[in-house]
DNA sequence: GTCCAGGGTAAGC
DNA sequence: GCTTACCATGGA
């Protein structure tokens, strides 16, 4: 067990922002993550207290980095007259931009598209399930490249993947190839970046700007979706001033994300 | 049963 | 360069 302090930290925001599909609640103030072939419990204890269920040196090597402790993001703030910034920063203000690793992410946001995040989530954990190393508890690493590189077009169909198991199937063969080395792509600026990812079959701008915001930590991508494209048409005139929030556009726009669901699931609720 | 979802691709202008 | 049809499937 380790205990620390990260300020803002929400858990159940984060675990359900639709960056990371693998980390749920499992009761009302602990959340289960499994992220490449790791895992770990967090426990909200209140007043920014997080409990891990894992030893000081696993937090330091794996999940300090993984929940991105030491980026500041109390002090970013909504552009004067951005009022529905203003809102999304008080309401998600405790959304973390994860540093997941990015053969996961970029296998995740692939088979993201047209689909919900309880359907994205469901699919993931096929794709594990069937694919992943066990590591006990029921749980399943996510599956390596080379793993998906072996599956049979019927085996990748079986995971609900769509018409999505054909770019799964060859993006998994670039990377297993070293085709496309993810890990060397982290050197590059964001343009050539942006580029290399979109090399892939089923990497497009939106896809590729995932990857590059939830894994390479690139702050500035800013992921456009049919949330963000209603949000942008709504409330900024269709036009999101980009340069005004440079270089922290893609936490704004996590923050419009979030508080744009909730505002749907609330009214929906009334 | 119907509509919707963290879209990309290829064909056609 | 910009539209458009099409792609499978689970959730709400």
């Amino acid at each position: 067990m380790f205990e620390t302090t990260i300020v803002p930290f929400d858990l159940q925001l984060t675990a359900d922002s639709g960056q990371c599909f693998r980390m749920r609640m499992i009761s009302p103030d602990t959340c289960m993550v499994v992220a490449q072939d790791q895992y770990v419990q967090v426990t909200a204890l209140g007043d920014n207290r997080f409990r891990f269920a894992c030893d000081e040196a696993q937090y330091l090597r794996t999940w300090a980095h993984f929940f991105d402790t030491d980026t500041d993001y109390l002090s970013l703030r909504a552009l004067p007259g951005d009022a529905y910034a203003e809102h999304a920063l008080h309401y998600a203000r405790g959304v973390r931009i994860l540093r997941q690793h990015p053969w996961e992410a970029l296998i995740s946001f692939i088979l993201s598209q047209r689909r919900n995040i309880p359907a994205i989530r469901h699919c993931v954990e096929q794709l594990c399930r069937h694919f992943g190393r066990p590591l006990g508890s029921g749980l399943f690493a996510f599956p390596t490249p080379q793993a998906l590189t072996g599956a049979s077009m019927e085996e990748l169909r079986a995971c609900s993947l769509g018409y999505r198991a054909p770019y799964i199937a060859k993006t998994a063969q670039m990377v297993a190839s070293g085709t496309v080395d993810l890990d060397a792509l982290s050197v590059l600026p964001d343009d050539q970046l942006d580029a290399a990812l979109r090399t892939l079959p089923g990497v497009g701008v939106k896809v590729s700007a995932c990857v590059m915001l939830f894994s390479y930590h690139r702050l500035n991508a800013f992921p456009v979706d049919v949330w963000m494209e209603r949000v942008i048409h709504s409330e900024y005139n269709g036009t999101f001033p980009l340069e005004a929030y440079a270089p922290y556009a893609g936490i704004i726009q996590q923050y419009l994300f979030v508080y744009a669901r909730h505002l749907a699931r609330t009214q929906a609720a009334v």
